[in-house]
DNA sequence: CTGTATTCGATATACTTTTATCGATATGTG
DNA sequence: CACATATCGATAAAAGTATATCGAATACAG
C-alpha cells in the first residue's frame, strides 16, 4: 500500500473518518465474539451483525493494521487490542463535565464510558445550588476551581453541557485551563480553538436525518405506491 | 423506484445525506440574519459564519431548490421555509419519549427541539416509580399506555433513552404500537425494522472521532502496551 | 454612463469512500 | 491427495462529495 503519506510509523492520522466511527462497533461485536469463545471472526461473520459489507469490513480493519488470515479469518483478541489503540482507547483519559444540568448528569452516570476508556471524574457548574451535591458518586464542584483541577489532574478532555447561550464563554474558558479535547453537546457551533480538538455531537443534524426521511416516507406515500406495504393515514 | 428530477419542489429523497445534516447550521445562521433585518444573505456570509466555502454553501443551498440573485445573495426567508420544508419541520411533529432515566429527562427539558419541529409530548416508563410524575411539564406514563396513545394521538416519533437491553425490546414494542421512526439514543445497533425509520445518536462513534483526534495529537509518545479489563454490559 | 466588486449557477475537476474482481491461502471431506 | 468451500489482500472500478473555474447578472461608486 503506497499513499503519499507512508512517513509515521503510526498511521493513526490517516485512517479515514467514516471508518473510525465505526471502529466501535466492531469493538462491540468482537467482544461478543471473544466472550462466545471465538479466536478468530471472518469479515463476512462481522459484517452480518452489523448489516454492513464484508468487504467494508476488512478495508476497515485493514485500515488499523492487522492482518486476517485467509481461510480463516481476524484473530479477535488482537484486533480488538489494534482498534483500541487506534482510538486511543487502550489508556483510559479523565474527564470534566462542564455543566451539571439533566444532560450532564445522565453523562456522568453513563457507564459505557469506561469501556470506552473515558473516565469523568467530576462535574462543574456555576450554580452555587448544584455545587456541593453528587451525582453517580461525583462531585459538582464549582467553576473557579475548574482550571486549578485541570493542573493538578492532567484533564485533557472536558464535556460540554452547559446551556447553548454559556457554550462559547465556557468552552473559551476549559481552553484557557488547558483542556485539548471538548466534546461539545450544546447546540452551538463553536469558532475553532487553537490547540483544542472540538467534537459536536449534533443533534439537530440527526434530527434532520431523521425527519427528513420521515417526510419524504410520507410524503412519498401519497404520490406513490410502489414499495409502500401499509398505508399511512394521510395527516398533513 | 427511480428517482427523476421530474418534480421541481418535492425532490426531498435526493439531498446527499452530508447536506441534510448541514441544513440546521444554515436555518441557526438565517434566523439569526432574519433578526438583524437582513432580507438577503451571501454564500460567502453564510460560509462565513460556519468555517465552511461558499461554494459548498451554494450548492447545498441549490438542493433545496432555492434559487439566489447574482450580486444579491438568497432571499433569507424564503430560504428558511425551504429548508424547513425540505427537513420536514414546517409541521411540528409530536413525540413520545421512552425511558425517563436522566437522558430522557434532559431531551424532554431541551427546549431548542421546539424550533426543529419536535414535540414532545409526555415520557413513557415500565418502573412504577417514576409513573405519575412530572418533569418539565410533561407526564411519565405507563408502557401500557403506549400503543393506546400512540393510535390515538397519531404519534409518529419515538424517542429512545432506555437502558442498552431494553433498547430492541422497545423498540419492537413502538414498531408494534405504529412508531414510524425511531430516535435511538440508546448504544444498542437496532436491527432494522420494516417500515420504521431508525436514526441513531451514536456517542462512541462521536467519541471514537474525539480520542482519535486526540491520540494522534499527543502523537509521537505513543509507545503503549495495555491489556483493557472488560466491562459487563453498557447501560444509559 | 462606465468600471469595479459581488455574487450566483453551470460545468468541470479533484478528492474521498464504497463496492467489485480476482488470484492466493487455508480448512475440511472423501 | 483431489476438490469444494471459505477467506483474505491487492488492485480496480464506481459512486458519492467537495472544490475550482468562469461567464453572466447585479449593485454601486465615480
Amino acid at each position: 500500500m503506497l499513499r503519499s503519506y507512508a512517513m509515521t510509523e503510526d498511521r493513526q492520522i490517516s485512517i479515514a473518518l467514516p471508518t473510525i466511527r465505526r471502529l466501535p462497533m466492531y469493538v462491540a461485536v468482537l467482544e461478543k465474539a471473544l466472550q462466545d469463545g471465538q479466536t478468530h471472526a471472518s469479515s463476512s461473520q462481522i459484517a452480518g451483525a452489523l448489516g454492513l459489507e464484508s468487504i467494508q469490513v476488512r478495508k476497515d480493519l485493514a485500515a488499523v493494521g492487522v492482518v486476517g488470515q485467509p481461510g480463516v479469518g481476524f484473530p479477535v483478541g488482537e484486533l480488538i487490542a489494534a482498534i483500541e489503540k487506534s482510538l486511543g482507547w487502550d489508556n483510559a483519559s479523565d474527564a470534566f463535565v462542564i455543566g451539571a444540568g439533566h444532560l450532564g448528569t445522565a453523562l456522568a452516570g453513563y457507564r459505557g464510558f469506561a469501556r470506552y476508556g473515558l473516565n469523568i471524574v467530576a462535574l462543574f457548574d456555576s450554580d452555587p445550588a448544584k455545587v456541593g451535591q453528587t451525582v453517580h458518586g461525583k462531585k459538582i464542584l464549582p467553576m473557579e476551581k475548574f482550571a486549578d483541577l485541570v493542573a493538578r489532574l492532567h484533564v485533557r478532555i472536558a464535556i460540554l453541557t452547559v446551556p447553548a447561550e454559556a457554550a462559547t464563554e465556557s468552552a473559551a474558558l476549559a481552553a484557557e485551563a488547558g483542556i485539548k479535547a471538548l466534546w461539545n453537546f450544546t447546540p452551538t457551533k463553536l469558532a475553532p480553538i487553537d490547540g483544542v480538538i472540538v467534537e459536536r455531537v449534533d443533534l439537530a443534524a440527526s434530527l434532520a436525518v431523521l425527519s427528513s426521511r420521515l417526510a419524504s416516507l410520507v410524503g412519498a406515500s401519497g404520490a406513490t405506491r410502489a414499495q409502500a406495504a401499509d398505508e399511512p393515514e394521510s395527516e398533513v
